[in-house]
DNA sequence: GCAGATTGTAGCCGAAACGGCACCAAGAGG
DNA sequence: CCTCTTGGTGCCGTTTCGGCTACAATCTGC
């Protein structure tokens, strides 16, 4: 959309918070950025920018026109996409950002179901914890978040949220998987694979451990899932996991999955939020859709 | 805003429905404005308008692409409306479309009361039958309707609805005065000066007349409730209107209210509206909100 | 069926907007 | 102190835009 250039302009400057930088990225000089952004300025007769000798900031107006920006370049897209619709194309990007625990299959098998209706739908795909998540979210990056235990903020639209328990993740053949149902406690001999902290399903073993006083030994820790599973497998360590990232059938060979104890670790929310009033693009409001039928089917 | 210049132009093109009407309103010659449309049009690919020799009509594609262009000058203005707020104005205007009924008495006092604490924010009032109360919500020319017996329509969404009877407005002194409640029934010997029959009231009298087979003496019709107040004060006739429309400190001297049996007739919705999936500008929001609370003081 | 009016459209030209380049001023960091 | 980075300005060529004029197609009234 050609009268949204101006707009582009800005919004690349906030986010880089240099005009240097932004025209680099948008292949113009800084000069003709600046003058574009001090006609806006006139225009509206507020200062946006907080010139600095490092870079700018923006004014707590700027923050306002930004939000609106990026609005209107949303609202374009998803114009673009009801021009496409009626054409008889459905087509468009869904982006998503979502947590490490349904990017190993949950995440891709629903994508997989959805391109098989929408075969022309293209995906993008943010792996990244709560936090960033939102961020995404907030900055317009991507539509959708899907992540486990969301932070509390009044931007985020919860569309839908599934409980989650975790469930230990043992090697096959482990002494422990002779009970049924294994305690957390029953693990503390053995060598365990944690997520790291920041992630949600090690929040929940860390409330647990501070409300207990148990002592269990970390012998691994990491940022990576798949890495964890891959020293469940190969070395023998126990490892945790919420629900929907354990599915038993998307399990590798020589790893099983053994409930936890009720009484050990309360669930928590997996949720699937858009923003706050937006209006999402059709093929992102589509797939919202598909993925909320995908999260109620999982846990009937 | 400047780089909404071109969405002007379509959006004038789409109400006058040709080229040339819009080119005139808009001060720039046919010419300029066809170039600016076919830009757009190669840009999205598609055909918006269908050329036709009286003039044009807007395709499908159009159509989506005209809502999008509504959408976007709306949002501009809202952008303004924040900008302006935090800088310490309250200031906008808000744009209402509403039934005669509430013109005489009931809206403008909710509007001084209103400028009393916002004297910044401008009016513009439309008064117009439902259905181009209704039209104009959908073209997005007002932010708001207030109007008796809307229609149902889909893109309406009601923020508040008030249940109105009707009553009757007679002449001091008319011998019908001396009993406590009125039937409409007793009317029948009576002039009557009544409502035009698009609107709201006149269709609940007439669906009384078409139950009951009653015969009334229609002396007087008119589409100004101003026009019908005077028959009623000067020629001795009866007239009727909905209670928000015949508070008693609003009648004139020489007119006095009586209310109508409950059996003759059932009471009909006044209802506060916005157009669906549309964020309304700030001073629209918040003068919605204080009719709201206008309206609830008023059954209360 | 034919003149007239009305509508959208293309060519040409001047004006305005825009972007690139070179240079300047102001802080930050050593 | 100098140097490096940042935003800001003057000048000039390019692109975009709008007005004028003329033209083809269609509707209207007789």
């Amino acid at each position: 959309m050609r009268h949204l250039r101006f707009l582009r302009y800005l919004d690349e400057v906030a986010r880089c918070r240099s005009i240097r930088g932004a025209a680099q990225r948008l292949n113009v000089t800084p000069s003709a950025l600046n003058r574009r952004i001090m006609d806006i300025e006139a225009e509206l007769d507020a200062k946006l920018l907080e010139r600095r000798a490092r870079g700018v900031q923006l004014t707590a107006a700027g923050e306002v026109f930004v939000r609106y920006i990026r609005e209107q370049l949303s609202d374009a897209e998803r114009m673009r996409e009801q021009l496409e619709d009626l054409r008889g194309l459905k087509r468009g990007t869904v982006k998503i950002a979502c947590s490490q625990a349904v990017a190993h299959d949950f995440l891709p098998r629903q994508i997989g179901l959805f391109r098989a209706r929408y075969p022309l739908v293209g995906f993008e795909v943010a792996v990244a914890d709560h936090e960033r998540a939102i961020a995404l979210l907030a900055s317009y990056e991507v539509d959708l978040v899907l992540v486990f235990r969301a932070p509390f903020i009044g931007r985020l639209r919860p569309l839908m949220t599934v409980p989650q328990r975790l469930v230990a993740l043992l090697p096959a053949g482990h002494p422990l998987l002779e009970r049924p149902k294994l305690r957390l406690a029953d693990c503390t001999g053995f060598p365990l694979a944690l997520p790291e902290r920041t992630t949600g399903g090690r929040q929940m073993i860390e409330e647990f451990i501070a409300r207990s006083g148990l002592r269990l030994s970390v012998a691994a820790e990491s940022n990576s899932f798949e890495l964890l599973r891959g020293l469940v497998a190969q070395c023998g360590m126990i490892s945790f996991q919420i629900q929907i990232g354990a599915l038993p059938p998307a399990m590798p060979a020589g790893i099983v999955v053994r409930a936890l104890d009720e009484r050990d670790l309360n669930a928590a929310d997996l949720v699937l939020g858009q923003l706050r009033d937006r209006n999402l693009p059709l093929a992102g409001a589509q797939f919202a859709e598909h993925l909320a039928t995908g999260l109620k089917t999982l846990g009937g």
